[in-house]
DNA sequence: TGTTAAGTTTGTCCTGGACAAAACGAGCCT
DNA sequence: AGGCTCGTTTTGTCCAGGACAAACTTAACA
């Protein structure tokens, strides 16, 4: 009876340029290498695509991500695409069943259940474990799924509006041993200007916190002129950046290269996430972390500068 | 010794397109139509944005939104388009000295200082009052600050998470007199795809959980398909959308539109905030709605309702 | 005074060409 | 074999200039 119309909804070039994240000139310039997408020509000869097309392209957006090449995927199948995305992943039956059960509540629309069950796993494991054996991959889950088609946009954006209630209440409800101007090191975080992910940055945060650092989170996407005007006015001792899959390599290298450059040398420069730049040959001035890692990584940093702060004493 | 490169640097066209949101193609024909902006090339011939040309591009952004046209504002100098937008504008010292305060501290960075500052309103206000009457007006002055070139950008961000802890923090903790499912009526709320900015969505959330509402927030831009698909699948009552100044308004007029026809019709469809699209002449389907008005509207939904339910029984 | 019609402004789309950075792969040296 | 350099191919982004419909303004008219 109400069956919408918009399963055979066109979509225009912004719209799929939205919705997929591939600009407009890349989509016209596919079309023209590639033979798609093919989008259909609405009465004034405007591309208009089919909302398979438009899936297909998100998945292959997903798997250039994942380190392959429009010229050898384009020609495949949505089919074949889906295979291939599931062959770099862990099979379902092989994750944690407790995993799988919030992925369950986030495809039943749960969201009031979700946010109780991810609240009750943090008060059980605490924050460290909280965001690094749940969130981290719990959110990987929820992106691939959607790659895939099997969760919708919105489901995402449930999932993370009730991840974001639940990570800044615990991060602003962490107990503070010390006043909040004593408390070390220093750490603006944030994500370059490409970067619009910011659950990874709120993982980041929360680590940071929890390990006692003063965190100061400028949100996504600063200008790199921003992120160094705020690390002085601030006096960081750290900037830490978040990275998501994408993102092109040349122009995140020159930005990280320029960061350092505009830094003062006392401030150092972090780095996590999952980007080609971070893994391939990270420039030598940035300190690569893995979650894992941040707690280390911050008592690291005290012991070296209290052993500076004796010596110059 | 460490005064960096950034103040004399240049930005390429897509720097600008993301630094200011006007699209490259609208830089391009703006060039070629008003002379400005009017980039230099680098070695390879591409344009090269001077940060002026930026400010200004920012500041006539700025105007366009609250209405005025390109073709008679682009000559204009950055000073005179600066007196422009403050003539439109309350002069500060019309202005609650209370708000000039919270601003201070988001200049100084105090964020810690801004956000107890800000939770002591929200204590002494309770969180309705402290919405309609802090938040927004407070957040109007940010943006126009910014606009202006008075705050940074980091500035800006900072303010937006600092904001965004205490307006989750207070929406999740708000008293649930009744349990969850049975709060009424069970509103959906989103911004359409062209709309970035969460904070209008964040105050819209506030007033409808304060009056008792469900609330259920899929966050900024999301695609019309899954507004419906979400609004069907959580049974709400209402759809309730947040504009901000900018957005096109025949693409706006037409999501609409499209979501008014695809909606069940004994969803309603709200909608609050800034924008040409709800003063000019609203579609009828559409209740518009100011921020002071969210408290009355859902008690007034309540009686029609109620008196419904009473009928059929 | 209000409403319709003609004119102007303005954003977005189009085509097709160009090129630098990135990725790949062949050949060479240790 | 493994690591390196150096051509070759792939790929994203930029450019120019033309076109047109929607939005806005102004003029004419009841």
């Amino acid at each position: 009876m109400d069956t919408d119309l918009q399963p055979t909804s066109a979509f225009s070039i912004s719209d799929v340029e939205r919705d997929t994240g591939l600009a407009k000139e890349t989509l016209r310039v596919w079309e023209r290498r590639y033979a798609f997408p093919q989008p259909q020509r609405d009465a004034f000869g405007e591309r208009s695509y089919p909302a398979e097309q438009v899936q297909k392209l998100r998945m292959v957006k997903r798997l250039l991500d994942l380190g392959f090449r429009p010229g050898k995927i384009m020609q495949h199948s949505a089919v074949q695409l889906q295979q291939l995305a599931n062959a770099g992943s862990a099979a379902p039956s092989t994750r944690a069943p407790q995993l799988e059960r919030y992925l369950a509540l986030c495809r039943g629309h749960q969201m009031a259940e979700l946010g109780d069950a991810l609240r009750h796993a943090l008060a059980v494991l605490g924050l460290k474990a909280f965001t690094i054996d749940v969130i981290a991959p719990l959110t990987g889950m929820v992106g691939e799924a959607w790659a895939c088609g099997d969760l919708a946009i919105y489901e995402e954006h449930l999932y993370s509006e009730t991840l974001q209630t639940v990570m800044r209440h615990a991060i602003f409800s962490l107990p503070q041993a010390s006043s909040p101007s004593t408390r070390t090191p220093r750490i603006v975080l944030s994500t370059l200007p490409q970067e619009r992910h910011g659950l990874g940055l709120l993982m980041a945060e929360a680590l940071c916190a929890a390990a006692g650092a003063h965190c100061m989170s400028l949100g996504v996407e600063t200008p790199l002129t921003d992120i160094v005007a705020a690390a002085r006015a601030q006096r960081a001792d750290i900037v830490a950046l978040s990275f998501s899959s994408a993102g092109k390599q040349r122009q995140t290298r020159d930005s990280l290269q320029q960061l350092h450059a505009s830094l003062p040398p006392d401030i150092e420069l972090w780095a996590g996430g999952r980007s080609p730049v971070l893994t391939r040959q990270p420039p030598s001035f940035l300190h690569v972390l893995d979650l894992r890692q941040v707690d280390e990584s911050i008592a690291d940093w005290r012991r070296r500068h209290q052993a500076l702060a004796l010596h110059t004493h």
